[in-house]
DNA sequence: CCAGATACCTTGTCGCGCAAGGTATCTGGT
DNA sequence: ACCAGATACCTTGCGCGACAAGGTATCTGG
């Protein structure tokens, strides 16, 4: 199993909140919900690329706020090919080791306007609502 | 095997379009996930609130993106309460109806913090990526 | 007098995220 | 020659939050 440990993110120190260890991960996790979906298909948009790579890739974007893992990534790009949002195609290109390419369909576009309509609608809504704290 | 979806055959009206009526609302539930503790945290900053009040009041915000239902506002004060993050007082006022207001704790605040970094860093994440798109 | 707003609550279902477990190939170090 | 670790794909099972739906009780307007 190549299941590289959860270290990852633990955070360091644990001064006895009520909140446990794993608060950090579960709040991360739940309020990614949903933008694995929209960052995957903006990725998509700019090239096509494979499920590993999307994996990578991710991992690094931001401060790996936008990390997705195997578990997620590969069960949501069958959704969204079963949706026909994208299409997938194997490839081997002189490997042994054939790499699976997704590329974004017209529908996956507009899908994905309409996810982004409503992430900046989300966004903005939050930021009316912290902007305020900050004037007190 | 194969990418076998059944999906999609959620309602009689077929219009034809791959995204019905109802996938919108599935957008805006996976999207909204953990952002009404954001929300019912901020708020209770500026001011103490009732239960009912914060549901009409997160219910206009924006264009009623934060918006959260009964089910799930309810549940989620009491999972703050038992947190520790809020504290809950019935209070009467010279009404026979009594009304719940909930304070923010120290606990609460930090908690706060920690939750709008890490929604800050998403919101960056997410941009730089959407922003990319915008320069194709 | 009663429909609808106010005000609280709970149970059950759905679907995502992910830990954990798997298969198979390639590469670098010893 | 060997094997740990990276590459590259996949699945099942559990946990948990959002919400529809259903409930109780009080107040108000027509």
């Amino acid at each position: 199993m190549a299941r590289r440990a959860g270290i990852s993110a633990d955070q360091p120190d644990d001064t006895g909140d009520t909140t446990g260890p794993t608060a950090l991960a579960r709040l991360r996790r739940e309020l990614a919900r949903g933008t694995a979906e929209l960052a995957v298909l903006s990725v998509l948009t700019s090239s096509r690329r494979y499920g590993y790579e999307l994996l990578k890739l991710l991992e690094q974007t931001g401060t790996g706020v936008l990390e997705v893992k195997e578990g997620t990534l590969y069960p949501l790009l069958h959704r969204l090919e079963d949706a026909g949002q994208i299409t997938a195609t194997w490839e081997v290109e002189g490997r042994t080791r054939p790499r699976k390419y997704y590329d974004i369909t017209p529908a996956g576009q507009a899908h994905l306007a309409m996810l982004r309509a409503e992430w900046t609608g989300l966004v903005d809504g939050m930021r009316s609502l912290l902007d305020a704290l900050d004037r007190v």
